[in-house]
DNA sequence: GATGAATGAGGCTTCATTCAT
DNA sequence: GATGAATGAAGCCTCATTCAT
C-alpha cells in the first residue's frame, strides 16, 4: 500500500525527529538514528548526504506542518480577533499534540546546524502572521505598534503558553489556561482592551467561547 | 590584584562562555577553549573535573547574574506596574548589554549537558518573579488568573522583547520599541488596561515615558 | 551495427581506464565509474564479478594494446637499429596519443591491485623484446652484456623519453626529440657507435632521420 | 639519549614508508601504521594532521635524503665522466640499500596524494643534475642535445639499472652490472664513446673500475 | 539483462581526559 | 600549579557488493 521506497525515509526522519529533541544535535549519533529506525548505517545517507542535510529536511518539514496547522480554519473567521483566537487555537493545539515538533522547532529555532536558507524557507511560511497584525492594524482592531514588535510578542507569548498547558495534563484545566492565555494576548495586542473577559475562572466553557465571538 | 591563580580559571570561563554560544556545547571542543584562554589542556581539568563541570559552573553563574541584573533598583519601586516596568527595562537591557550571555540561557535553559540541579539551582533565582505576580493578584493590579501562566507569559514575553529590540542598533529606535513592548505586555496582564499608551506611534518619547509614572 | 550488450561493458572499460588513471584505483569508487559510464551500479558487477576483476580486464587489454602497437611494422624492418628505431617511434608514438592509457601501465606495473596471472600474462606480450636484443648481440648490432639489463635499459630510456616528449606540445620540437633520444639510446646498446649523429641541434630533419638508415 | 617526543613521530614515519610502499596510499589505514608503530590512533594524528599531510612530509624527506645520498663524495671528482660514475654509483648503492625508499620515491613521483609545493619542493633538490649536464655539455663532453631530454634520461636508465641490480642478491654479479649499465649509459650521452670499456664481461672487478679513471 | 535501494564493515579523524615531567 | 604529549573510544561517512523487481 504505502511506498516502500519512501518507508525507510520516513522512519528515519520520524526517529530522527524524536532523538534530537531528546538529545540535541550532536548528543544524537547517526549510528542511534539509524538503528532505531531499523535501518542500516548507510541508509540514513542514502537519504540523505549529511547529517546536516538530515536536520535540514526535518527542520523545513516541521517549519511547513507547523504554519499550515496554525492557519487551519483561518479563512472562516472574519474578524482579526476572532482570527487570533483561532490562531492561538490551533498553536497550542499543535503543541500539545506534537510536543517533539513543538520541541524540535524551539530548539533549533537559532540553531547553526539548520542552514540559512532552511530558516530563511521555514520564516517565510509564517509570513502570513504579520500580515495578519498589519490588517488588524489597518482596522482598527490592533494597536497601531511596530509590526514586527507585535508578531515578535504574539509569537512568544503563545510559545509562553504552550509551555504553561503542557505542565498538566487535566484537559479542563488545560482549556481554561489556554482562554486565559489567549485573553491575556488579545489584551495586550487590541486596541479596546476593555471588552476584556470577565469571567476567567468561570468553568463554563461554552459561554466563555461566545465572548469571543 | 587579582588571586595569580585564579585568573587562568576567569579566562577559561569567559572564553567558554562566549565559544559555547557561538558553537554550542558539542561544537566546542575543549582543546579550542583552552587555547583561546591561553591556558594548557591539562590546566582546564584541574580547575573543572570535566566539561559538563564547566559548563554546569558557568550555567549557575549566568543564571545567578541574570536574576540579579532583573532586580536592579527593583526595591525603590512602590506598585507593580513600576515593578514590571522596571523588571522589563532590566531584562531588556541586560540582554543587549550581554548578549552572549542572553544567547548561553536561552540555549541551555533545556539543555540536557547542563545537571538538574544546576537547573534547579538556576531557576530558583527567578522565583521573585513569581511572588511579584501573585502579589499584583493580591493588590487587584494584576488579573487574577493562574499565576504560573502569568509568570510564564511575562517571561516569555519579555524574551520576545529583546529578541525584536535586539534586531535594530538605532538607540532611539531601541527605547520606542522597549516602551511600546513593555505597554503591551502591561496591557496584557493588568486589570485596568484602560491608561494605556494613547500615542504609541509618536516621537515624544519624554510624554510616554511619564505614562509610566 | 554493435552487439548493444557489449556497449554498456565497453562504457565501463572505456571509463574506468581515464578514472583509475585520474585518481587511482581506491580514489575511483564504482558507483563514480558506472555513473559517468550511464549504467547502474548493478551492471558494473554483472560484468565484473569485483573490483579487482575490472582492473584485472583492463590490464590484460591494455598491456596487449601496447605490446601490439609496438609491433606494427616492425616485420618490415631488417638490422637490429632499424627495428629498435622503429621500436622506439611506435613506442613514444602511442604513449603521447595514448597519455590515459600510458599512465595506466606505469601506474599500475607493480600495483597489488592487480593479480599476479594478470600481471605475468601481461609481461609475455613483451618478451619478443628481450628475442629482439638477444637477436642483435647474437648479430654483433648490440653489445653482449647482459641481456636483461639491455632489456630494462631499453624499457626505462623509452619511459623518460616519453616523458620528455610529452612535456611540449610543438611537434616539430617533439621530432626532435625523439630523434635524438632514440639516438642516445643507441648509441648506448649498439657496439659501434662511431656512426653517430653530429647534428643534433640542426633543424633538417630529413637528413637526420636519413642517418639511421 | 635520543628525543623522547620525537621517537613516536619517527617510529610513525618509518612505519608509513614501508607499509605505503607495499600496499599503496589508500591499501594502507591510518590505523595498520599507528598499530605497526606500535602507538596510538590518536599519536598519529597529533603528529600529522592528515594522512595526506603525512605522506607529504615523507616524500620530502626521501627526496631531500636521496638527492644527497647521490651528491657523496661528488666534490672530489674532476671530470665530467668521472662525476657521472660517482653519480651512477651512488644512485644504485642507495637504490640497493634502501629498495623500500627507493619504490616510495617511483611509485609516489606522479602521486595526486602527494601535494604540488612537495612535489616541487622535491624536484628542486635535483637541479643540480641538470646543471652538471649542461657543464658537460660546456665542457664538450656530453652530447650537445636537449639538457633536459638528457637529464630524463639519465634518470631513467639510472632506475632502469636499479631495477636490473635488485633482481639478484650476488654481490659480484650485481658489481658486474652496475658496471656494464653506467657504460651503456656514458655511452649514451657522452660525445667520444669510443673510449669504451671493452672487457665488459670480463671478471677482474679491480681492474675495470680503473678503466673508469 | 538492467536497475538502484539497501547493506554494514571499515576508514579517517576528533576530542575528552590522563599523567609524567 | 601548569604543561602538552599521548591515548583510544566513538563519530561521520564511503563504498563494494547484493538482490528483489
Amino acid at each position: 500500500m504505502t511506498d516502500p521506497g519512501t518507508d525507510k525515509r520516513e522512519a528515519i526522519l520520524d526517529t530522527a525527529l524524536v532523538l534530537f529533541t531528546e538529545r540535541g544535535f550532536f548528543g544524537t549519533p547517526t549510528s542511534m538514528i539509524s538503528k532505531e529506525a531499523g535501518v542500516a548505517t548507510g541508509t540514513l545517507f542514502f537519504y540523505f548526504r549529511t547529517k546536516e542535510d538530515l536536520i535540514d529536511t526535518l527542520y523545513r518539514r516541521v517549519k511547513s506542518e507547523a504554519a499550515q496547522a496554525l492557519c487551519r480554519g483561518m479563512e472562516s473567521e472574519t474578524g482579526t480577533k476572532a482570527k487570533i483566537r483561532r490562531l492561538g487555537f490551533n498553536a497550542v493545539e499543535w503543541g500539545i499534540r506534537y510536543p517533539a515538533k513543538m520541541k524540535f522547532m524551539e530548539q533549533f529555532a537559532h540553531s547553526p546546524f539548520v542552514s540559512t536558507t532552511a530558516h530563511e524557507e521555514g520564516m517565510s511560511h509564517f509570513l502570513f502572521l504579520q500580515d495578519l497584525v498589519k490588517e488588524g492594524i489597518l482596522k482598527g482592531e490592533i494597536r497601531d505598534l511596530d509590526p514586527l514588535l507585535l508578531f515578535c510578542m504574539l509569537a512568544s507569548s503563545l510559545s509562553g503558553l504552550v509551555d504553561r498547558v503542557s505542565l498538566t495534563d487535566d484537559l479542563t484545566e488545560r482549556e481554561e489556561l489556554i482562554v486565559q492565555g489567549l485573553d491575556i494576548v488579545w489584551h495586550g495586542l487590541s486596541v479596546h482592551p476593555q471588552t476584556e473577559l470577565t469571567h476567567a475562572g468561570s468553568t463554563t466553557k461554552k459561554k466563555r467561547c461566545h465572548d469571543y465571538e
